[in-house]
Order: C-alpha cells, then structure tokens, then sequence
DNA sequence: CTCCAGGGGGCCA
DNA sequence: TGGCCCCATGGA
C-alpha cells in the first residue's frame, strides 16, 4: 500500500489546498474536553449548530466533565437540543465526560499506547471511528488521520488515484482502507493530519467556487 | 417548500 | 458483511 507516487500525490494535494485556503486552525475550542464534547456534538451536524449548543453548555458553566456528569440528563438535553438527535447526544456526553474524567490524564502519559486508548473510546456508545480519530488527533494530539465522508468523495473522485485503483474498487473501501491509505503515504506528523483534513472539509464547502484540484 | 450538515447504532436478510 | 432506518435542529 506504501507507494512512492501515492505519497507524492497525498502531499501535492496537501500543498495545493494549503496554498488555496491557508492554514485552518482546528480544532477552534477554549479546552480539549470542550473538542471532545464537540466532536460528539457535530456527529452529521453542521458546525453552526454545534456551536450554539457549546455556547449553551458555557452559559449553563458546566463545560468539564464533572459539571456534566452532575447535571441532570433533562437539563442537558435542553442545552445541546440545537446540535439535534439532543437525545442520544445528552447521553453520549455524559459517557464521554465519564471516559474523560477516567482516563484523560493517563492518555497524555501514556501516549505510545494510543491504541489501546482508541479502543477504549470505540467501546463508547456513540462513538465510532471518525469521533474516537477526531479525540485522538485534536485533543491529544496523536498522529491518526480522520477519515470523513467528504474524504471518500473527494479522492474516489481523484484521477491520481483512478489511475491505480478502479473507481468501484475505491467505491467499496472501509474506513480502515482509507485511514491506512493516508497514513502509510503522508509523513506521520499530527500537525499535517490535523491540517489536511481541516483543510479537506474546508474545500468541500467550497465546492462548486473552485475546479477539483 | 425541500435539502442536508465536520456519524453512529440497531436490525435483518 | 451490507443495506436501510432512526435520531430530529436550523440555515440556505
């Protein structure tokens, strides 16, 4: 899977939506606890509403895992009612809260077992790959890459890659597939994920602007 | 009016 | 495994 020009066209891509936007600053947030909340938050939701239901959670001061896990599940689910399906994520923040308050401070000390933290996050209910990569990434600052659906749109697209993959064979990539496609090809640096998957959500808003790259 | 956002879980063949 | 439905706000 590791191929020379594979890895060349995944950092000209980089450069390229780079130098089109500049850098993306993600993940905007006043804490890591308050991105992981976030990346719960935003699960098929658009930014715009997540952060009304951050905005509340401040306004209410319980923006820590404690405060949350202390809150009574009605209350919370008022708060975070503009980042919808409120119900199923009132809960998912109070487990996440109590995964934080358990295992954050080891996660930072015991980073060379990233994996076993990533599983530790999956086994949440209400958290799959892309918001336990998110956490990983943004919160802590570990070299995985996230994988999103704009990701598979844009590079089952891809001429570069249709040349070396038929396009239904990309079509039926798991999350797995893809993750392992960018991290076995980019530097792993979790500055550069960070950046170009910011940068990838960033371009497909921008879509319909801009020619495909 | 319709469409769809920075997903994930449950269910069933 | 794979396909489908559910969740259920707010802006364009």
């Amino acid at each position: 899977m590791k191929d020379h020009s594979i890895s060349q066209f995944l950092t000209d891509t980089f450069n390229y939506l780079l130098g089109l936007y500049g850098p993306q600053h993600w993940w905007p947030s006043d804490s890591d606890f308050e991105t992981a909340i976030g990346a719960i938050l935003t699960q098929s939701t658009s930014w715009r509403n997540v952060e009304k239901a951050i905005t509340n959670l401040k306004n209410a001061d319980i923006l820590t895992p404690k405060a949350i896990l202390s809150t009574d599940i009605r209350t919370l689910r008022k708060l975070v009612r503009p980042a919808r399906f409120f119900n199923q994520k009132a809960a998912r923040v109070k487990l996440l809260s109590g995964w934080w308050l358990k295992n954050a401070e080891q996660v930072e000390k015991q980073r060379q077992n990233w994996q076993l933290w990533r599983e530790s996050l999956l086994a949440i209910n209400g958290v799959g790959p892309e918001t336990a990569d998110t956490i990983m990434l943004y919160c802590f600052n570990i070299p995985i890459f996230v994988i999103d659906t704009y990701t598979k749109r844009m590079f089952i697209a891809s001429k570069q890659l249709q040349k070396r993959f038929e396009k239904k064979e990309l079509e039926s990539w798991k999350y797995a597939k893809w993750q392992q496609l960018f991290m076995e090809n980019l530097p792993s640096d979790p500055k550069i994920f960070n950046e170009l998957h910011a940068l990838i959500v960033r371009h497909n808003k921008e879509i319909g602007k801009f020619t495909p790259w």
